[in-house]
DNA sequence: TTGAAAGCGCTAACAG
DNA sequence: CTGTTAGCGCTTTCAA
């Protein structure tokens, strides 16, 4: 069917040829117009079928400013990003959402230094509207320069920024992590732990840090053996409890900064022959069911509903997307929020 | 420093007043062309970061018709997709060589059956020069309305079609799947083994079937007990496996059609206290290192090298959408490939 | 209700 | 080496 007029794909102009009318009207049925004759619109709507017509969204985006994609930008080492379940509960409440309001969700990665400049010509260039930024390192230069394109941003957890930067500039969702620590920390001192390790995730990312605040709110003077930092991934978790276990080979409770993590720090504390909770006491953070539920024993540990903060940053972008910036002084940007989090009491604390 | 001029993002004209020339000599150091005086060329940068100007790709486009961006289309319920590494695997080598090109990657997922209209829409509305289309299911709508809309696509994996279809008129890149499930069960029989079942894949995936018939080329009188069908997740093979227990108490060996079924079916094994060569001899397929190195015991499996199926496959692309198409008679497309496979001989079989 | 015309921001001849 | 001039395909006043 799909004839080739001019070798290229057809244009309005051939729809409005093919039809007897003109561009404009094929571009009010197009674009869902009601003051066109009922009889005139069914012609078109032949002729851009006939033609297999697809609105070319480059011209469109040149008058309208804007075309309904978002990206979703996610700094990661791909393998990791892969294999943990916490992008996939936020890609979906995410997805979720902007579909909702129409948009198509493009994931974007970055995953080494010479990925910045493309991305941000990419985003800067106007293929989407917005854009949902991840996991960001320290010193990311990603919301700079977003922030210098003017391009509607919301940043999944709180950008960690180098100095002389606020990050109340930036609109982002994050969980409770500090507070999530803290509440984590101290249940363990509750059932009478004396001595609490914590193994960290890396301190270049917020959340990381964050945990580490909250562990040490509860327990301000902790000697350096009783820490050691992993870096999100099941294997870090491990190595970083068999550490830990060589340094203080008393300590009677941790406080592991990611289920993957402390998934491996359960695998390591068997290894060695410890129980878990009767030697050492395991409280994990995020709360990923599959990986929470059937850990041996399942995990006590600190959720964090990621599927409705995936839906919360898409439905803030949105909120920015679809008015036009508003004159004279910066619109009312939304204020980022911090989500709450709770703890889960399984069988392993 | 980003100066809002009209209160726009700044554009060529901007940068070219500002400069004190023309658009043209702008656009020129823009996209690096040589024949520009040093010395302007610097005052011309000059402006360009101090207004900190991007080119709007969508009006670059409009002209140009292509803006260095390749879809990567994944077919999948999410969720399988973020545990699954085959995609990451194949992901690697497609980034790499897409970013080698110069073409950012942008990654799209179809989930449910709404997703498809949105998606083409994207994908025909010049977003992107080309695109690579995973796992497709049988009758999938995408193979066609690509190539209606005449998009340059590759496929990753044999693309099913419906009846009416030659699926020769598409370029793919496949691993040989039936060779090397043939090569899997010969390597069984020459075990000796006598009653060998299958754990196959979900039967409206081109791989999926094509294992299958791998498996009925050297086995073809297979009663339907020694037959079940799995879900290429942990959980189907653990399943399956435990159905063909039942089924059939005395095999002696399972040809599974993936790893990660593999690692599934080794645990029911392991639970149902068959040992594994021994009692039950287990060959996989895919060859994913992190998950048949691991296994207990590490996993007999079919190798297939995904990475360089990506980067095939990215190279293939970017060989079409590079050249404009060729007037008259279609361009001579480039052959589908099929890549070899291997078997790599670890303890389970 | 429909059409004509003016651009959106950029590149690509073609002059100079 | 640099500026001028046309559009790319679309939406959007403004008239008719």
């Amino acid at each position: 069917m799909a004839e080739r007029l001019h070798g290229q794909r057809p244009t309005l102009e051939d729809v409005a040829r093919r039809a007897g009318v003109s561009k404009s009207t094929v571009s009010r049925v197009i674009n869902g117009e009601p003051k066109v004759r009922a009889a005139v619109a069914e012609r078109i709507r032949g002729a851009v079928a006939e033609l297999g017509y697809v609105p070319n969204q480059a011209a469109r985006k040149l008058v309208t400013r804007h075309n309904n994609a978002v990206a979703v930008v996610v700094t990661e080492p791909q393998n990791r990003l892969f294999v943990d379940p916490y992008f996939d509960c936020h890609l979906r409440g995410i997805r979720q959402e902007l579909v909702r309001h129409g948009a198509q969700p493009v994931l974007l990665f970055i995953e080494e230094q010479d990925d910045y400049p493309r991305v941000c010509d990419f985003l800067g260039g106007g293929h989407v509207d917005g854009a949902l930024l991840f996991s960001l390192l320290a010193d990311d230069p990603l919301p700079d320069m977003v922030e210098q394109m003017g391009l509607p941003a919301v940043f999944g957890g709180r950008p960690l920024l180098g100095s002389g930067h606020r990050s109340d500039v930036y609109t982002y969702v994050d969980a409770d992590n500090r507070g999530g620590a803290r509440e984590a920390v101290r249940y363990l001192v509750s059932l009478g732990r004396r001595r609490i390790a914590t193994i960290t995730g890396p301190l270049d990312q917020a959340a990381a840090i964050d945990r580490l605040d909250g562990y040490r709110d509860v327990l301000p003077a902790t000697p350096p053996r009783l820490l050691a930092q992993g870096d999100f991934t099941v294997r870090g978790g491990a190595d970083a409890m068999a550490l830990l276990l060589d340094q203080a080979p008393d300590l009677d409770a941790v406080f592991v900064a990611s289920d993957l993590m402390a998934s491996g720090a359960l695998r390591t504390l068997r290894e060695r022959g410890r129980t878990v909770p009767d030697d050492v006491a395991v409280v994990g953070f995020d709360d990923l069911t599959p990986i929470a539920e059937v850990t041996e024993p399942p995990l006590t540990t600190v959720h964090q509903d990621i599927e409705e903060m995936g839906r919360l940053m898409a439905r803030m972008l949105c909120h920015r997307t679809s008015h036009p910036p508003l004159r004279g002084d910066d619109a009312p940007s939304l204020a980022s929020v911090v989500t709450p989090t709770r703890l889960v009491i399984r069988d392993s604390a």
